[in-house]
DNA sequence: CTAGGGTTAG
């Protein structure tokens, strides 16, 4: 190499902007040096692939050079357009390069152009990639072969990603997280953990990675206990403090409806971002306590983290659940005039239910219009489900009727229309509603409940006979109703209300729903005390929640029942909110009449709190209950820590 | 001379 490219050379190592590129790249041409390959590569690799580069100004270097290109100047190209907003053209060149060059393929081209082809969602692509990589003898990489499986993983063919897995010649951490993440994501969680079971026979150590994944996984299917484990090796392996495993943690936590212990890992957190605070406002939304969520909903803005669409979706959902339409309407308006989002679907979809289970069922129907998505059948079934509750007939009809038109009608919708006109009384109605089942035949999605014990998942249908301790469960059952009638339960008359009709037509009348089964399991295989958390896939009928909560009466346990949608959380014969002062580490789990009518409020600088309700001291690992008394106790709030 | 991985709603 002559003095002069070596001099370039320095210069383009040295270079930090395009402005100067483009300078050192005129000085180049005026000396005649643009054909020389070092240099060649030196501004390539700065246009590609440097933050500041220009991914059209590397195209147009390429272009003009006029010998054949080296494998690493493709691989600067593929490698830069892989990551970029056209990962296409990485592809593109990839062929190009086949087609075109002497140079051939290496390991660090199969990389880049999977990473590329990973985003363009393009299976033909990803199976021409992988015959390549077999061809070149490539599959013995490690890298390059679990980015074959993160490939398929992303373009939705879980079995063959899993193929490519199992016959991998050589594995390391990153690709069994690579394979655990694609079944969490596909969920398949059941096979997540069975990997991670794996792992550990074969003596492969985990990660942080690892254990996201994992959570997530357990946030998903309610796995209470094997959070609880993966949160302890957290610890042990010293990665419980990274913002990724944190906010795993809590959303762990939260979705297995254990708030106390997402707020305790809250509390722990040294930095924490939006999805931090997202995790929590969702955890109290979820859980229908709406106006815990706009409280931290508030630090959060106050402790400048900005908000996003999620956010604004937690907070929604909390609202409506609880039922605070003002607050919810002042929220929805704040986000596009002082966040600047646009709602989406989801949020309109909160909307209408926000004003429908409020009853304020003709504003429903006007922010469905008003909603740039007045097409969709989410929005006009959460109608028809409002007026169920309120039993509106006319409305009903209309949000029937637009499903029809859309043909996209199920048979949930069919079982709302359906009680809406039994408790009209409107036979003609109720007629026409079974021979549209019978001409469509559609069928209802059986329910089921889970309850988690020990290691072990216990799963249960309606009136499930499956379970090997079947005839005790329903001895226990049995045992179980009449101590929930003495606390005051009434089981509902099946021959009395509406119901009757559409449930004995739909097969589903008032038997042994699963999350009863659930329930009386939960009591025989645990200990006096001992939180009960049961997940079912619908929603609680209004039997069973009148029921849970009178054995949470009966037996003095806390019943936390997570469905289709939200969590319903009993104790001491309660549905109860809990409130967490995350400031001062103290918990108090109160009825939501008690949270709305202000007993607990945040006034300035302190907190008053009337000690009427139950107060809770929330404290690690140690939970203490104090009695109430009538006096208002005044707290001083202080500061907010590490914000 | 250059490679691979992560968390939130329904």
């Amino acid at each position: 190499m002559c003095e002069k490219a070596r001099v370039i050379v320095r210069m383009l190592q040295g270079c930090n902007s395009m402005n100067k590129l483009r300078k050192i790249h005129s000085h180049v041409i005026i000396n005649g040096l643009h054909h020389h390959p070092s240099i060649f590569n030196h501004l390539l690799r700065f246009c590609a692939v440097s933050v500041t580069g220009s991914l059209s100004y590397a195209q147009l270097l390429f272009d003009r050079f006029d010998s054949d290109p080296s494998t690493s100047a493709w691989n600067y190209l593929i490698r830069g357009f892989s990551i970029s907003s056209s990962p296409l053209y990485s592809i593109l060149y990839y062929n190009r390069m086949l087609l075109s060059s002497v140079s051939r393929p290496d390991i660090f081209t199969f990389s880049f152009a999977l990473k590329a082809c990973e985003r363009i969602r393009s299976i033909p692509k990803c199976l021409e990639l992988h015959g390549s990589v077999i061809r070149s003898g490539f599959l013995a990489d490690a890298i390059v072969s679990t980015n074959l499986v993160r490939c398929y993983s992303a373009n939705g063919s879980v079995e063959i990603a899993f193929k490519v897995f199992d016959e991998m010649p050589v594995r390391d951490l990153v690709s069994w997280n690579a394979m655990i993440s694609c079944f969490s994501h596909a969920g398949l969680h059941h096979q997540a953990f069975s990997m991670y079971n794996r792992m550990g026979n074969e003596g492969v150590c985990v990660d942080a990675y690892t254990i996201v994944a994992l959570l997530s996984s357990c946030a998903h299917v309610s796995a209470l206990n094997m959070g609880v484990m993966l949160h302890r090796i957290a610890c042990d392996i010293r990665c419980e403090s990274s913002v990724f495993v944190s906010n795993a943690l809590i959303g762990m936590y939260a979705k297995c409806g254990s708030l106390e212990n997402a707020v305790g890992v809250f509390n722990g957190m040294r930095k924490r971002d939006v999805l931090t605070w997202n995790s929590m406002i969702i955890g109290y939304g979820v859980h229908g306590h709406g106006v815990e969520a706009i409280s931290f909903f508030r630090k959060m803005v106050a402790s400048r983290v900005r908000p996003n669409a999620v956010t604004f979706l937690g907070l929604l959902l909390g609202c409506s659940h609880q039922g605070l339409v003002k607050e919810g309407v002042e929220h929805f308006e704040i986000m596009s005039s002082q966040f600047h989002l646009t709602p989406n679907v989801k949020h309109y979809g909160c909307m209408v239910d926000l004003f429908g289970r409020a009853g304020q069922l003709e504003k429903a129907l006007e922010m469905i219009h008003t909603s740039s998505c007045h097409e969709d059948p989410v929005l006009w079934r959460t109608l028809l489900g409002s007026c169920k509750i309120h039993r509106n007939l006319e409305l009903g009809e209309v949000a029937m009727k637009k499903l029809v038109q859309l043909e996209a009608f199920n048979a949930g919708d069919y079982v709302l229309m359906t009680s809406i006109y039994s408790a009209a009384n409107d036979a003609q109605g109720f007629a026409s509603m079974r021979k549209l089942i019978r001409s469509h035949d559609l069928r209802t999605i059986p329910g089921w409940s889970w309850i988690e014990i020990g290691d072990q998942v216990h799963k249960f249908v309606v009136d499930d006979k499956m379970h090997p301790e079947s005839a005790l469960i329903y001895s226990e059952l049995g045992e179980v109703i009449n101590r929930a009638i003495l606390a005051g339960y009434k089981p509902e008359d099946s021959n009395r209300t509406a119901h009757t009709l559409s449930d004995r037509c739909l097969g589903s009348a008032d038997t042994s729903h699963s999350e009863k089964l659930a329930i009386a399991y939960g009591l025989m295989r645990t200990t006096a005390g001992t939180t009960l958390r049961i997940t079912k896939n619908l929603r609680v009928c209004r039997d069973c929640h009148s029921f849970t909560k009178y054995v949470s009466k009966a037996f003095n346990r806390e019943i936390i029942v997570r469905d289709r949608v939200r969590f319903h959380h009993f104790a001491g014969g309660e549905l109860i909110v809990i409130r967490v002062l995350y400031s001062l580490g103290v918990l108090l789990k109160l009825s939501p009449q008690d949270s709305l009518k202000g007993k607990v409020r945040e006034t300035g600088d302190e907190t008053i709190i009337d000690t009427e309700v139950v107060i809770m001291v929330w404290n690690k690992n140690i939970t203490e209950t104090r009695k109430s008394t009538k006096e208002k106790r005044r707290i001083q709030t202080p500061e907010i820590a590490e914000t």
